[in-house]
RNA sequence: GCCUCAAUAGCUCAGACGGUUAGAGCGACGGACUGUUAAUCCGCAGGUCGUGGGUUCGAUUCCCUCUUGAGGCGCCA
């Protein structure tokens, strides 16, 4: 007798004959005149099922095979036989059928065998990995996550554990989450009647990071190729498909390198991610591909063999003024392209996940580096069709002076990042990085619309459930 | 944060120009049939019509508030 996962048992091709036992969740039952009834089990280890035999002369077979529900936790010892049906090669006899957890009330249990809206499923956030396509997204999250590691071990990036708790609030601009011990009902204040954050736990105000690019760069000047990667948060009240207050993002970033260097990462990461997801989760990628989007596959693949294409932001406003189309949002040079603007140069114009580099100086982050002609800065975004923004980069302002007068242009507080510019003064060389959005790729790589499904327990405005 | 839409059975929806007993499909349950596989067929149960207020003889239906959800925009990953 031997203890195997479904996964094990459909690709190992044991002999016909063998013991086994199974363990997982009943997913449906049909009785059948012929003397047993057809259990269907998954047990979560790979997107297929097993067929388990269960003949009416069990002594548990009126008492309890008879009552099975889905999701009701079984363990089967059995034997493996060909399967005389079409539809499986194989299937188990049972020789025992053990119910571990029944399913109360079947009638109103929430993931009944049936067709459910993504919208329901969130209401049920902590049932819903029992369905299909939350399971296969899974599946398919853990690989994504698995090969971003592999691949930047593979080529020499050390995995950087950047801090959680943070005292720079934000690159500038976005909302953090404020992280705090005092007593909220009773807050200290100082000779200004502000909060006086010098009684906190930490001394000094604290946030939750919305990036940890600023100290992976820190570490980048010692070990050349880092990266971070871990939860991130944004208390920006988004209501979007494509964001969320906690996600996940890698962020590599390489020293002696330059823009050009740094987007040919990017591009052969994300190379690396879609071609071997499709390799290692083949059967959840059939799956997406014949219930979520029929081009699942093939856009991967047509990802992984072309080049990305790559223009300036300078062509790219040059591009949409002489598309003919008319947008919603003016387009002149200066503006930040817009969602409609985004999804008209990925998904009409090139057809393809699209580079855009440089852009001007006065919508970017103060840490870009700043090109020779005054007005841009070495900025990238790649555009991935169907979802925007996937990756957002950078070459960073090495340049000691540069970086001042513009923290200076921008009124920014350069007690606080003191020691990010101590980066620029002892020992500085060029560098460049980017943040991949882990929740976005997997988006992407599963077509799955809306972020709140890539994302075991989403966190969203008004939503901490679960 | 702004705009638009929605909320009726466990789920997906229909419906009433405001008036006795609010319908269907799926699921559940019971039965028939069958090496079945989104099985099929028959039957049964299941609803204070999101919350609070207003108009009215009467509101689940009309109006307003709130809550929650969805989509779009902005912010970005």
């Amino acid at each position: 007798m031997q203890q195997i996962s479904i996964k094990y048992l459909l690709t190992s091709k044991p002999e016909i004959g063998k013991s086994v036992t199974i363990k997982g969740w009943v997913r449906s039952r049909r009785d059948s005149k012929a003397g047993m009834s057809f259990i269907t089990v998954s047990d979560g280890s790979c997107f297929d099922t097993i067929q388990v035999i269960a003949e009416t002369n069990l002594p548990n077979y009126n008492e309890e095979v008879i009552r099975l529900t889905k999701d009701c936790a079984i363990i089967v010892d059995g034997v493996i036989v060909e399967s005389p049906g079409s539809g499986q090669a194989i299937e188990i006899k049972v020789n025992t059928l053990k119910v571990l957890g029944w399913v109360e009330n079947p009638d109103t249990y929430p993931v009944s065998p049936k067709r459910h809206t993504v919208e329901y499923l969130r209401e049920v956030a902590h049932l819903r990995v029992r369905t299909n396509l939350i399971a296969s997204i899974a599946r398919v999250r853990n690989s994504v996550s698995y090969l971003i590691h592999e691949f930047l071990n593979k080529n020499g990036f050390y995995w950087i554990h950047t801090p959680i708790i943070t005292t720079s609030d934000c690159e500038g601009g976005c909302d953090l989450f404020k992280v705090t011990s005092l007593d909220l009902q009773n807050l200290p204040k100082n000779e200004q009647g502000k909060i006086d954050y010098r009684q906190d736990f930490f001394g000094t105000e604290t946030f939750l990071t919305g990036s940890g690019q600023l100290n992976v760069e820190a570490y980048c000047m010692g070990l050349s190729k880092v990266y971070t990667f871990g939860p991130t948060f944004r208390a920006e009240n988004s209501n979007t498909t494509r964001h969320l207050a906690e996600f996940w993002m890698v962020e590599p970033e390489i020293a002696f390198a330059d823009l050009m260097d740094d987007a040919a990462l990017a591009q052969e990461m994300l190379k690396y991610i879609f071609k071997n997801v499709l390799e290692r989760n083949s059967d959840d990628m059939h799956f997406f591909a014949e219930f979520i989007n029929k081009n699942a596959i093939s856009r991967l693949e047509q990802v992984v063999n072309t080049d990305f294409t790559m223009l300036t932001y300078t062509e790219a406003i040059d591009k949409l003024l002489k598309s003919g189309k008319s947008f919603e949002n003016k387009v002149e040079w200066g503006i930040d392209l817009s969602s409609e603007h985004e999804r008209w140069l990925c998904e009409e114009m090139v057809g393809a996940p699209t580079i855009v580099t440089n852009y001007p100086k006065d919508i970017k982050a103060f840490y870009m580096r700043q090109n020779d002609d005054g007005k841009t800065v070495a900025a990238m975004d790649i555009l991935a069709p169907g979802i925007g923004e996937i990756i957002g980069g950078s070459q960073r302002e090495e340049r000691y002076d540069l970086l001042v007068k513009r923290m200076n242009e921008l009124n920014m507080d350069k007690e606080h990042l003191s020691w990010y510019l101590d980066l620029r003064r002892f020992g500085t060389v060029p560098h460049a990085g980017f943040g991949l959005g882990l929740d976005r790729v997997v988006s992407y790589v599963t077509g799955v619309q809306n972020i709140r499904e890539t994302s075991p327990f989403p966190r969203t405005s008004k939503n901490a459930n679960f």
